[in-house]
DNA sequence: TAGACATTCAACCATTTGGTTGACGATCCC
DNA sequence: GGGATCGTCAACCAAATGGTTGAATGTCTA
C-alpha cells in the first residue's frame, strides 16, 4: 500500500505537499516548524505529513516531544523512474520548462 | 492551469488513468478501444480521457465520428525533471525498483 | 507539580472524485 | 432517409479529500 504509485502521485497532487517537501529538501524539520509558512491550522499540516507518509515520501522520527520529518527519496525516485519511461523520446525542451516553473514557483509559497 | 503539477500529479494518481496512458504509449487509440478492457462504462471512461486531456497528458483529435487519442509527452516529463531534483542524491536501487514495479504491474489490467 | 509546548485525535463540514444510467448529437453506411 | 455506431452530457450517488475547531496525550522545564 505505501509506495504504491497511486498514494504516491496522489501525495504530490497537493500544492501544499509540494512545497512542504521543497522545504524539506533544505533540511530536517520538526512538524510545528512544518507549519509555520502556511497559513492553515497544525491539525492539516499534520495530517499532510501523514500523507507524505503514508505515500513513502518522507519518515517522521520522534524524539522527545519533537517530531522530526525528513524526506525519503526512494519513492519519489520509483514515480520518476516509471514516469521517465514516457518522456524519452524527444530532448527536453529546457526554455518551456523554464517557463513553466517560473510560473510553477509563483503559486508555491515562499 | 492545464499542465500544472497539480493537475498532472493527480491525473496520474489514478491507476486506470495510468493504465490508459501506457497503452497509448504502443499506440494511438480511439476512445472506444481505450475502453474495451476496462470492466466500466464509456462514459467513464470518456472523463478519464477528459483529465488525461486537461493536465496535458494526452491530447484528442476527432476525426469524422471517431476521436483519436495520443500521448503528449511533454506534461509528463515537466513533472519528471521536478520529480528528479529530488532523487539525484543517492543511484537508483534497481534491485528494489524491480521489485516495486512487479507488485505495481500486478495490479495493473491486462 | 504545574504549566507550557508539540502533536494528534475526533467530530464535523463543504467540495471533489469516480462511478452509474439514460438521453442526446454527430457521423457513417445501406 | 434510417439505423447503427461513436462519444459526450446531465443528473445523480457514495466515498474520499482538505479543511476547521476543541479536546486529549505526551513531554519538557521552572
Amino acid at each position: 500500500m505505501a509506495n504504491s504509485l497511486d498514494t504516491i502521485f496522489a501525495a504530490l497532487a497537493d500544492p501544499t505537499r509540494r512545497a512542504i517537501l521543497s522545504m524539506l529538501l533544505e533540511d530536517d524539520m520538526a512538524v510545528t516548524d512544518v507549519a509555520e509558512p502556511f497559513e492553515m491550522s497544525l491539525a492539516a499540516i499534520s495530517k499532510h505529513l501523514m500523507i507524505l507518509t503514508r505515500a513513502g515520501l518522507i519518515a517522521q522520527e520522534k524524539r522527545g516531544r519533537v517530531k522530526w520529518c525528513k524526506l525519503e527519496p526512494d519513492a519519489m525516485r520509483n514515480a520518476s523512474v516509471w514516469m521517465q519511461g514516457f518522456g524519452q523520446f524527444e530532448p527536453v525542451n529546457l526554455d518551456a520548462f523554464e517557463r513553466f516553473l517560473e510560473t510553477e514557483l509563483d503559486s508555491t509559497p515562499e
